[in-house]
DNA sequence: CCTAATATAATTGAATACAATTTTATTATA
DNA sequence: TATAATAAAATTGTATTCAATTATATTAGG
């Protein structure tokens, strides 16, 4: 009887390894919250904003590979962004399936606003330099092992 | 000028370490998802049998501290759960306040039917026991601080 | 004892997230 | 060229997730 007591031992939470993924993540995004209130950002429209921000200009299908999202979450974020100002969304000429979505000068003028923010979740999970390049380095290779 | 390279460094998606939690936790959970299917059970479902699989017997609010979450997920989910039979849902007598979710029969028959997800789960992942140690400790740590 | 404060779930509303399907456009092939 | 195959977004439906509010129960303080 006394082997029952490690049967299920995989199947215990404080045994798996997604479930810390899952909830660490949820509990940093909730983290930036109050920061991404300020600039009416949810998370999502965040890290869109930080592909815009730095290619000015995507397709949805390269913007869901960057951030590992489909058109069906895409979708309403984007139409959400261009209803606040901070993208367009257009055809492309070439290629009419394409939409092109472009950061409007408003949504430039938001990273002013945003540049803060890593900072303050950063000091906030409070990791070393060490332990985030650990983590780092583990992450994308899960992500990379999964995919 | 070339300082401004450096400015909005912090905002790029490669320098973050939220996103790769948050892609990462995703990406995995997708794992599951054939695996769940099999005992037709969702994540959050999984996650709300397995401590239910451990302590047979919760209330919600000590459900919610488990796994991060609030009644308001977890009611739909316990109520999806307690129809398909795999628990009850009974205010407690000495507190009224209290809804005490005990696993039934079914329930604990479902456990047989999940003890091989693990494994699946874990070779999919692919991380050395070292590799998995240090994540789960880094992993903890952070939700240590963030709370 | 009575009322204020607190505690616990449930409800509500907004935003994801994703599988599956549909629509439209482009490319490949017979 | 005509049609089949493929590709990209959008749509649909189900299930989270969470903040804020509400409803009910219990506890504490006067």
């Amino acid at each position: 009887m006394e082997n029952n007591e490690e049967k299920y031992a995989a199947l215990k939470l404080e045994n798996q390894i997604c479930f810390p993924l899952y909830a660490c993540s949820k509990e940093i995004i909730r983290k930036y919250k109050p920061y991404l209130d300020e600039i009416d950002l949810t998370y999502t429209q965040y890290i869109t904003m930080m592909v815009l921000w730095e290619k000015k200009c995507v397709n949805v299908k390269t913007l869901g590979e960057s951030l590992y999202l489909d058109s069906g979450t895409l979708t309403p974020v984007l139409k959400k962004l261009e209803s606040k100002g901070y993208i367009s969304r257009v055809r492309s000429n070439e290629d009419e399936r394409n939409l092109v979505v472009t950061i409007t000068e408003e949504g430039e003028k938001l990273k002013e606003h945003a540049v803060c923010i890593p900072s303050k979740i950063g000091s906030c999970v409070n990791l070393t330099a060490k332990d985030a390049e650990v983590l780092y380095t583990l992450l994308y290779k899960i992500i990379g092992n999964v995919r």
